[in-house]
DNA sequence: TGAACTATCCGAAGCGCTTCGGATAAAACG
DNA sequence: CGTTTTATCCGAAGCGCTTCGGATAGTTCA
């Protein structure tokens, strides 16, 4: 069934039936009507491959994911395509996963550009210098960075304040006495890792704490990862009693560790965690409740999709500048250094 | 740049040039390869809505996700992406991730077939009873199921051994002496959870062992499922001596209150949990080790992506029937019943 | 009452590609 | 040497939609 069928079904021509289904005002509302549901009782829908050759718009909003193993973004990835997708959802517009190898993003962009198969990109895990943005800004398609780069007035993005989040719940350590503290952050190199690095540090270095390079770790978001980092902070010389890590899944990995050496967590060892939260991951079901600093990457995702959507209709991308908040949730995983 | 600009370039016919790009018999192999030539330097690329409007042919093939929250399957959803789209991203093709409410995949479904947006549909976690089959079967669509339905002779399918898989790790568990064992399934209705308590219910039958249906119980593949059935287990007049579970997110859960309570995994209680090898989720980095039934959903995603491909080259789908390995793995978290 | 609007509708061109059915010239054949 | 083949290439139609620029008839206005 298509469009020109109908039309002649209902002895009117295609210029009529397509201006009555797509909302113009120079049709009248008896024949809409009819034109409405004459498609609605014969399954008509038009042909997506030749309204976007016709109107140039895709409908489709591309984002990459590694095909690769991609560990470090996984359990979150599922989580923020599910608040973008149900925005896209409310849009009518689908989303485009093109599988890349890992670092070669910029030629799925391409090829999803040129092939005019999408009407706008969404940028995940910038790096800091991330040579995507010079790359799309010679691109002419809109997109939005999750994320953002240091050179952040140069391309549209939504991120949570890293630096700030990092900065508090190092804080708020200090505040409890502790003075050696490890930081199990992401890996280095991503946007997100270096803030919360800066904000960890910033928060030392503004109290006169002299920065342990031993006690600041870089790794994957995963229990292994965090199984490793404890096991070295906690088999050091002057182990820390104070760890902030970068995720659940590390967390998770510290505790296990923790436990194992008999120590007791929020007594001996105080932690405190990323949660981007994930619904299988919950800090309250673990044991003890962990102290968090929280921000909902699938809000985020929901939050992106409405943006991309506003930079599809041609809002100015450097005025597209938002910081979702992040907030330190207090658990029993802290408490005051153990003399 | 499209085809029209580049053939007059090249002072060609567009014919010529569409057939030099596509890999027809009829053009010179110099012309062919001057067009080619042409076309990389000029960075030309295939319109993909013209090509598909031409063609018929989308180059996509859509699966859903639920865009609310989805617990049960978020943390398998991107593995098995990351399978899928590698496959895919060797065959040059996309996927179209269509966001639905639960329930409602059948809209979507119905939306990319009508709109010609994909060559093939990919179904994940079907029921027993599944009312998509029917409504596929009748909408001239390739698809293919992960898992399986009880009507699997009328559809392509890929699945595992649900039921064999259990079956085997209930036997294990019988022969180390076992005789009260709990079953921590997910969620009802579903294809796998169904076949997986048919191999629970199945070893213990034959071997005479009367079925507890307070140990049959059915959750959310998370943790916190995990610790509800584990205490509800664990708090009961004649406890379990081994659980199995059907996920290793579950079988964190009821490690976290057998150890709470003081139990030593192995010894006081054994425990086998069913692992998708989801790279973050280690059993081997749990402590115990843990006794696993193992098979990648990510190699599953790979081999449906292989086998969407040729049903879409026109295989029949009543011969599409494939079951996944699944192995039993022995780690520490199984031992003999205590006396 | 004739001119100027207004409300509705339509013809035809065009989006960029593929492909059917030739056309042309060179090569092979008897 | 005339006739088939073969190797290359091309014109034009068509995929299903949108949209520009009218056309028609009914209304309104001075």
């Amino acid at each position: 069934m298509n469009m020109k069928r109908l039309a002649t079904m209902l002895g009117l021509s295609q210029t009529t039936v397509s201006r009555a289904l797509n909302g113009h005002d120079d049709v009248s509302v008896a024949t809409r009507q009819r034109v409405e549901e004459a498609a609605r009782k014969l399954g008509y829908r038009p042909n997506a491959s030749a309204r976007r050759l016709a109107t140039g718009r895709a409908g489709v909003i591309g984002l990459t994911f590694a095909a690769s193993s991609d560990c470090l973004m996984n359990p979150h990835f599922s989580e923020f395509l599910a608040g973008l997708g149900a925005r896209m959802l409310e849009a009518d517009m689908d989303l485009m996963l093109a599988p890349v190898e890992r670092g070669e993003e910029m030629k799925a962009y391409r090829r999803l550009i040129a092939s005019r198969t999408v009407d706008a990109l969404v940028v995940s895990l910038p790096k800091e210098d991330d040579e995507r943005i010079d790359a799309l800004n010679a691109l002419a398609m809109p997109y939005i960075v999750h994320g953002r780069t240091l050179s952040a007035d140069r391309h549209a993005w939504l991120d949570i304040d890293n630096m700030g989040v990092f900065q508090r719940a190092t804080r708020h350590l200090l505040d409890l006495g502790h003075r050696r503290i490890g930081l199990a952050n992401g890996l280095r190199g991503f946007s997100y890792a270096e803030q919360r690095e800066k904000g960890f540090r910033t928060a030392l270095e503004e109290r006169g704490v002299q920065i342990d390079e031993n006690l600041v770790t870089n790794g994957e978001h995963t229990d292994v990862s965090g199984r490793e980092i404890a096991t070295h902070f906690l088999n050091a010389d002057q182990p820390p009693t104070a760890i902030v890590a970068s995720s659940m899944t590390m967390a998770m990995g510290i505790l296990r560790v923790a436990r194992s050496k008999g120590l007791v967590i929020g007594r001996d060892l105080s932690l405190i965690a990323h949660d981007d939260v994930v619904s299988y991951l919950n800090p309250h079901s673990m044991l003890p409740s962990l102290t968090v600093t929280r921000s909902s990457i699938r809000e985020a995702g929901h939050r992106i999709g409405e943006l991309v959507l506003e930079l599809i209709e041609g809002r100015d991308p450097t005025t597209v500048r938002e910081v979702m908040p992040a907030e330190l949730i207090l658990g029993d995983s802290t408490g005051p250094v153990p003399r």
